[in-house]
RNA sequence: GCCCGGGUGGCGAAAUAGGCAGACGCACGGGACUUAAAAUCCCGAGGCCCUAACGGGCCGUGCGGGUUCGAUUCCCGCCCCGGGCACCA
């Protein structure tokens, strides 16, 4: 055939990844819907996606290895015929474009807009097969309209709020930090010598505690989430079950009220309580102040400390310090007065800010009673219940959660556990107290003094107070040519026709919200888009979300377990109870992939042991980049990123591509079947196992753990051992000569498609020089036979007490009498055994034999 | 302190039912091809010891115990590294 000898290069060409990489590039740019997804189909639907970035300028090579892996899992899904969903876009709002801003005078729309041209391009290049026909850009009104749309479905039914609360605040930023901005326990990522300051401001907050409950519930239905994501997220909610107790305080009430409300999970130790400890930051400890000035200061020094140990970062390890108000409490449950505290390790922001303290129960209180020398009372002693043991001297403090309770008026006898229910029960029928829950986790505040984000349709209006922008008047557009500046507030403030508008209740003047969305909110709902991502009327309809959700396999870094993957399961449980979908949790099966590292740390600049995909492109092209990063580690593991390692793989490309080049002519002029295995020589029935053993492997990594590095060596050992055939051509034995041309035929096919997933360039290009019609991303997978995957003889270890003596080989299929003769017939073996007594011989059929001798 | 990972050759790693430790790859050594180099192809290789050689012995998966015919794998007690949480009452 003429035409071959154009399309056909030599035999032992060197594989030139660029050419080859750059033709297919060129031919993939041509056809946009070549990674479509159906929106109608026969076919079992597969939404696969990988966590979108942020288009902070270019690729780095964790993106590329999480992307080589949904990348892998998509073409994987296609061709066992799936409808595979397997989109990208950008999450493009936040605060480094307002910094290229402010240092390189580029306007952030400009700035992200000129990043996402160059990483998609990367992407492109690196051969990802996305479906660009629902790129999502959160940045574009398109996109955040629905933002504003959801926020306004919030509002109405009173899930978004606004008050007063502490933020973090950079003074040399001049702006708010979100919490992830805060670094090493309270500086500035921007400025790591700046310590962030708190500041009370008027802030919108989505209530998401409203949630807790569920979002905790529902972590014990998420069976193919990672153990660790789950318990993250379990300890974030935080959720602990006590009771809140009213302390009336003794004497006239000061103006923050009567009595001090203390939460606590051991209820059942409140007789031992033998003093009220208050945090520094307690309203009523200003109260209790005020006429003190030198009490006052001891209490300023309390919060200094408090302060500064949580700047930096050892709260928990502080000395603990207090000092006495002077001030009384009447223990609600034996009438007792007790002395009120102040202390430097009671949190304004968990519980009450204020507790009782129970010296003889709780190792904390233990040790600040031992330093002020308060009262130790041992009201819980050991065993009670089912125990045998008690003892009236315990090792302080007696912490254990099942004691026996004692001098404790009524509830004397009583085992903890009882005496919890019982106390939370009788403090609510005496009015000073009740059962209670309480959560770590703490309403979503996403209001952002910045620029680049989501405009919060919110108006303020002097005879309305706060009013919704009307949902016609959606999408609030986030003004360009805005002057970012470092005065300290929103920059949209400086913006007079946009700050303001028209109150749509009274038509008189209003001001606008200035302040922006968190970018936690795009990406907390980005995915539901992709499924109808060109929908104007709505952010989605429905029924295409019921078709796709829940997304089957969501892939990204473990750094996102907590925020990201919160906010997205919250957003999906209120949009179900709204009625805008059906599921109840986003994601079905959750896969963290570890960190790309280099020399022992992770990738960074400052450190100077970055390695970029271009370079890695440029060098040895995008299939070496792609295979190694799958290749060098499981995908869960980090992977230690070797320089020399890459080129070992582009090596392996080489040889899969010169091997196919050999046997191409042969293989296009051979019809499709494949051979019996009755009639194959015993070397190409070798081959035949082998080969069936490789998919076998490759589909099984897929199935199961995903540990494609081992996928990737099988597929190398296959191409190894038809090397080691082919070298037998000085005794005329090619792999041409022993491999029929059918088999030889399935074989080089088999190879493409298996490498298809990992390699698509080099896949696609064999395909072609294998002279196969149609595109291989739909062509079907694979099939191994067991039978034919199967061992005919195997070689048996023969050990004696345990260490391998011999070898014997046997049918697969041999009896447990029979290996065990074998066993004992062997030579060395009845030399090592002559004279001795054998005491047993054990035979795991098809593993090994062991001769115990005594 | 608590909760997750992890610790295996010079290096990245493999060993999915308790059954041959080190597959595959890197680096290294030897050979083939070449005038030469590169590229390519083949072979070798955990450590120590015995042997001229063929062969053979002992040790070896962080440390110490245990269970078992047999342990990288299971149990008990520790050490080290990475990550998360942390006066959460």
């Amino acid at each position: 055939m003429a035409q071959d000898e154009k399309v056909i290069p030599a035999r032992d060409e060197r594989y030139d990844a660029q050419r080859v990489e750059s033709k297919w590039f060129e031919r993939w740019q041509q056809e946009p819907t070549l990674y479509a997804a159906e929106s109608t189909s026969l076919k079992p639907k597969y939404y696969v996606l990988e966590m979108l970035p942020y288009p902070s300028g270019a690729l780095h090579m964790g993106h590329v290895r999480n992307y080589s892996i949904g990348d892998a899992l998509a073409r994987y899904m296609w061709m066992n015929g799936c409808n595979v969903l397997h989109p990208m876009g950008w999450d493009s709002f936040g605060l480094p474009a307002e910094n290229a801003a402010i240092s390189a005078n580029v306007p952030p729309r400009e700035w992200t807009l000129r990043n996402i041209a160059n990483m998609k391009a990367q992407m492109q290049r690196l051969g990802f097969a996305y479906d660009w026909q629902r790129e999502v850009t959160t940045c574009f009104p398109e996109y955040y309209r629905w933002n504003q749309w959801f926020f306004l479905k919030l509002y109405e039914r009173g899930l978004a709020y606004r008050k007063k609360s502490k933020v973090n605040w950079c003074p040399k930023c001049c702006t708010v930090l979100a919490n992830e901005q805060v670094i090493n326990g309270g500086y500035c990522w921007r400025h790591e010598d700046t310590l962030v300051e708190q500041r009370e401001l008027e802030q919108w907050f989505l209530r998401i505690t409203d949630y807790a409950e569920e979002l905790l519930r529902d972590l014990g239905r998420l069976p193919g989430w990672p153990e660790k994501v789950r318990v993250m997220q379990r300890n974030w909610i935080g959720r602990s079950e006590g009771a809140l107790i009213d302390f009336k305080i003794d004497g006239p009430a000061p103006p923050s009220g009567p009595a001090i409300s203390v939460f606590t999970t051991r209820v059942d130790t409140i007789y031992g309580a033998t003093s009220v400890q208050l945090a520094p930051e307690h309203p009523l400890v200003s109260d209790m102040t005020a006429e003190n000035a030198v009490l006052r200061a001891k209490v300023e020094q309390l919060i200094a400390e408090q302060r500064k140990a949580k700047e930096l970062g050892d709260i928990g390890e502080i000395e603990k310090h207090g000092v006495n108000t002077g001030w009384g409490a009447i223990n609600p449950f034996n009438g007792e007065k007790l002395p009120i505290w102040v202390a430097n390790y009671i949190l304004m922001d968990y519980g009450t800010g204020a507790i009782m303290s129970v010296p003889a129960h709780d190792e904390r209180d233990y040790e600040f009673a031992k330093k002020y020398k308060l009262p130790v009372r041992l009201v819980v002693l050991p065993g009670g219940g089912d125990a045998d043991e008690t003892s009236s001297d315990p090792p302080l403090p007696f912490v254990d959660e099942n004691g026996l309770v004692v001098n404790s008026g009524l509830f004397s006898g009583l085992r903890s556990p009882e005496a919890i229910r019982k106390m939370a029960e009788y403090a609510q029928q005496n009015g000073f107290g009740k059962a209670t829950v309480t959560y770590r986790l703490k309403d979503w505040g996403i209001s952002r003094q910045r620029y680049w984000g989501t405009p919060i349709p919110m108006l303020y209006c002097e005879e309305d107070g706060i009013v919704p922008v009307p949902e016609k008047d959606l999408p609030v557009l986030l003004p360009d040519n805005v002057q970012i500046t470092l005065t300290g507030g929103s920059p949209l403030l400086e913006v007079p026709e946009f700050l303001h508008a028209t109150c749509p209740k009274c038509g008189g003047a209003a001001r606008r919200e200035t302040d922006t969305m968190d970018t936690f909110v795009d990406s907390s709902w980005y995915f539901y888009r992709y499924a109808d991502a060109r929908n104007s009327q709505a952010p989605f309809a429905s029924d295409t979300i019921a078709y796709w959700f829940p997304i089957d396999q969501y892939i990204g870094g473990v750094e996102h377990a907590i925020l990201h993957l919160i906010y997205s399961r919250f957003w999906t449980k209120f949009m179900r109870d709204f009625g805008l979908v059906r599921n109840d949790e986003p994601v079905e099966h959750l896969f963290t992939q570890g960190m790309v590292i280099k020399d022992g740390a992770k990738m960074s600049k400052s450190l100077g042991n970055v390695v970029t995909p271009d370079e890695m492109v440029a060098r040895y092209g995008a299939d070496a980049a792609r295979l190694y990063s799958l290749f060098a580690a499981p995908p869960d593991r980090d992977l230690d990123w070797q320089d020399k390692g890459i080129e070992g793989i582009q090596r392996f490309l080489g040889r899969v591509y010169r091997f196919v080049m050999r046997h191409a002519a042969a293989t296009r002029n051979a019809g499709p079947a494949a051979p019996q295995a009755v009639n194959l020589s015993p070397e190409a029935r070798a081959v035949q196992r082998k080969l069936h053993q490789t998919i076998k492997r490759v589909s099984d990594d897929f199935q199961g753990r995903w540990h494609f590095n081992t996928s990737i060596a099988a597929i190398m050992e296959l191409v190894n051992e038809l090397y080691g055939l082919e070298e037998n051509r000085t005794r005329g034995e090619s792999v041409a000569a022993i491999v029929p041309a059918g088999l030889l035929a399935e074989l080089q096919r088999d190879l493409a498609l298996l490498l298809a997933p990992f390699a698509p360039y080099l896949a696609h290009e064999l395909w072609e020089i294998l002279g196969q019609q149609g595109n291989l991303l739909r062509a079907p997978w694979p099939k191994y036979d067991p039978v034919l995957a199967q061992e005919e003889e195997i070689e048996m270890p023969v050990q004696i007490n345990g260490k391998v003596r011999s070898r014997i080989t046997v049918q697969a299929d041999a009896t447990e009498v029979l290996v065990r003769e074998r066993a004992m017939a062997d030579e060395k073996i009845r030399k090592a055994v002559a004279g001795k007594q054998v005491e047993n011989v054990i035979v795991v059929p098809g593993r090994l034999v062991n001769i115990v001798l005594c």
